[in-house]
DNA sequence: TAGATTGTTAATCGATTAACAATC
DNA sequence: TAGATTGTTAATCGATTAACAATC
């Protein structure tokens, strides 16, 4: 069995997204080729990166010509799985997870999530955005009544271990995981991570930067 | 003038969070001193990654004891500027914007959302999390009186590019943007963006890949 | 044919990792 | 002193960028 650990590196496939955004609106405005200095410009990045990107997904662009946008489309949401829709399930039924709930952008990315399921007696049975959720009890038996792998979770961060712990224990194959904690559960599970703290450390590193410099012009210049 | 622009790398900068998280972790339960091998062990790091990183940020450790803790967590906030927490307007009160202004973590990471704004005037006047909801109109002015900085974006992805340009417009100095929509203001304005896309599209292509390796399991295996 | 754009091969750059002397 | 751990310097690795022949 080969085991090869994906061909195409996480920043590459990290921007992917980002390139069918461009795509998108550029067939909207009735285009029908697109070149990778187009995109390049569009998105602050180099033309080489785009088609190194691109090509590592394993489409091709014709010479003189670049790349046609419906049919990169069409490879793209089929590389990223973005196509046929996946369902899921979202556990902790709070204001984020029926923000999510009531996102139509997942659907478009291959997300499907079809039920919510809660601890609070109050919000089982009710329904948000067309979804119904159940009791956390419940869970076990529905994902495997419909063959759900992906589970959302967006329970309270004291919760996190313990519901993932649960979901694992029910059969889920994928995590897609909101809070901050780092789930410790078994090897084979794939777990993805919403990074807010990384973000935030980010636009706090960015924002300190900027006091120091603006701190410089004071001390620096002379009146 | 010194234009340095940074000289922390990104990739650190985004690891110290977990650093600290794994730091506030050791504190409590009664460590005094931390290594940077058991940093790493904890995070499925290399040693040598998380004192490269650690050094980075201007700290430096004791040969054969390690880091005091701490110290190490008092240097770490004040360097991503997460002790003295700053200000900030949400605008957008749905549901993520509510999940955001009542989640407490932010404000031990250095952000504190002092209000919220919105158009729908079923929400104006109300209090979310003691937090009171104002009218979008009065975003410019109490901006300046209260010397707010930063905005955090989570109104409708179809209204973000017009809303963003309204707080610059109104003097903001960055933006927190939670919505998928790649914003279109001045180069001197921060903007750091969740890239909720990006971390579905590395859950998606590890689960194509998982796909196909089970694939490759039934189509080689001789039965 | 001339112009545009691709994909390949090589060069550069930056981040991670290794080795190890220095230090507590 | 022996053991643990740091920080520095050098090596490796992988991603980005450059150069350019090939192609439409």
């Amino acid at each position: 069995m080969i085991m090869k650990v994906s061909s195409v590196s996480l920043p590459t496939i990290k921007r992917l997204p980002s390139y069918l955004h461009i795509l998108r609106q550029s067939l909207e405005e009735g285009h029908e080729n697109i070149s990778s200095a187009y995109i390049a410009r569009a998105l602050h990045l180099e033309a080489i990166q785009v088609r190194k990107d691109l090509s590592a997904t394993g489409i091709s662009g014709q010479s003189g010509v670049g790349f046609n946008i419906a049919g990169l489309i069409k490879h793209l949401e089929d590389f990223l799985g973005w196509n046929n829709s996946r369902d899921a399930f979202l556990v902790g039924c709070g204001n984020l997870g029926v923000a999510l709930m009531g996102y139509e952008g997942f659907r478009e990315r291959g997300l499907n999530i079809v039920a919510g399921f809660d601890v609070d007696k109050n919000k089982i049975g009710k329904e948000i955005s067309g979804k119904k959720i159940f009791s956390l009890e419940k869970f076990p038996d529905l994902l495997e009544r419909l063959h759900i792998k992906i589970g959302v979770l967006t329970v309270p961060q004291n919760r996190a271990q313990q519901v993932a712990a649960y979901m694992v224990e029910s059969g889920i194959e994928a995590i897609w995981n909101f809070t901050s904690i780092r789930l410790d559960i078994p090897e084979h599970i794939i777990v993805e991570r919403v990074e807010l703290e990384c973000s935030l450390a980010v636009l706090s590193s960015r924002l300190r930067e900027k006091n120091e410099e603006s701190a410089e012009d004071f001390s620096g210049v002379k009146v």
